[in-house]
DNA sequence: CGGGACATGTAAACGGTTACATGATTAA
DNA sequence: TTAATCATGTAACCGTTTACATGTCCCG
């Protein structure tokens, strides 16, 4: 899976080299989907090429030299196989929604205030550009894509919204209450504290 | 970052061996956050014990012998300190958004349908899982803890929204406008056609 | 004529998973 | 008595990133 089959998917679009895919990658909403680095890249190039599901042709792009690559037939088959398979589940590495899971008593919650703002602050920055994007009239996306964007967008508007109102209930001091038959937060905090003053 | 911070999360809530860190990974809710499995598990408890971060205690626990971890003074320390740092924007590796992005017309649009209808299952037994999770009288959730439940609901209330639109969308033919001032689409299919039929 | 973007590539390091090895205890 | 679960660990492998090496072309 993956950055084979991302590759496959960029080439799909038109022929191009190592370069341009990686500035692809690099493209904003990346953040959305995927990314890789040169050092996986070419490599990926080459087997790929090996496998026959792309072709290299050297051309000369405005005077520079460049090795773009092109999809043979076996290529496309196989980006359209992929397409095809039900798609895994989304894998979401989310740090802020970790550390929430272990915040405890004695953590100041205007450091998870801050936590939140700078998170709104970055979530608004991509939101206003897969606003933008499909209005830039250069890029080329397809209708499905544009569903895609659909998602994101909702995506995005729904954590602004929960952002709002998580620092709100926070500094209203109006927060859920804990699901905690065992007095496990009172036995933590005074293990924690025991240790620290040791 | 990440699997040492998430160990040494687990051990805040109590000490627990590897195996209990291991199970607490492969709880359901774990698809909201992160994973690991025991390959990286014990050498990364062997690695804290060795930096000072955590300590270990032969225990008996109900007859059985093991190997429990509890943090140290260092331990709680680097905990906190990491968790006051700002959050990394989250990473989401998601094929369905992927693959609908390097859709193309010659594509069967019902494969997508199912694509759209396999996620909704999937969302929906996350979605009631996260609903009766701080109900059920027994974990235990923190009130910071259940704002970050809060979200993943939000989150998946939404996409289950975005997900029945955009079937209805995709049955009745109303898809969103392209983007495509010069004619990419068409390049794109033609370049295909051309290719399978070699 | 120098800095920056364009362009291709590789070697070492890293972080993690998979699969395996081993053994104790418990419930059917 | 045997299958399942509890429990700890390692070695081989895999995919990816980081850092480096190298060179070109273009603009100011």
């Amino acid at each position: 899976m993956s950055i084979e089959h991302s590759i496959l998917a960029v080439l799909s679009f038109g022929p191009s080299s190592g370069y341009d895919i990686k500035s692809e990658f690099e493209h904003e909403a990346s953040g959305l989907f995927w990314g890789a680095s040169y050092g996986s890249i070419y490599p990926k190039l080459k087997k790929l090429e090996e496998t026959g599901y792309i072709f290299a042709l050297e051309e000369e792009d405005e005077g520079r030299k460049k090795k773009l690559y092109e999809l043979t037939k076996k290529g496309w088959l196989e980006l359209e196989q992929w397409l095809g398979e039900t798609p895994s589940y989304p894998i979401i590495k989310d740090e802020l929604f970790m550390k929430m899971g272990s915040w405890h008593r004695d953590m100041d919650l205007k450091i998870l205030v801050n936590h939140l703002l700078e998170r709104k602050k970055q979530s608004e920055h991509l939101l206003r550009f897969v606003t933008e994007w499909p209005k830039n009239g250069v890029s080329y996306i397809d209708q499905v894509g544009m569903l895609a964007i659909q998602y994101a967008k909702m995506r995005l508007e729904t954590e602004l919204l929960w952002i709002d109102r998580t620092i709100e209930m926070i500094q209203s001091g109006d927060l859920p209450k804990a699901q905690d038959t065992r007095g496990n937060a009172e036995k933590m905090i005074t293990r924690r504290r025991k240790t620290l003053q040791e």
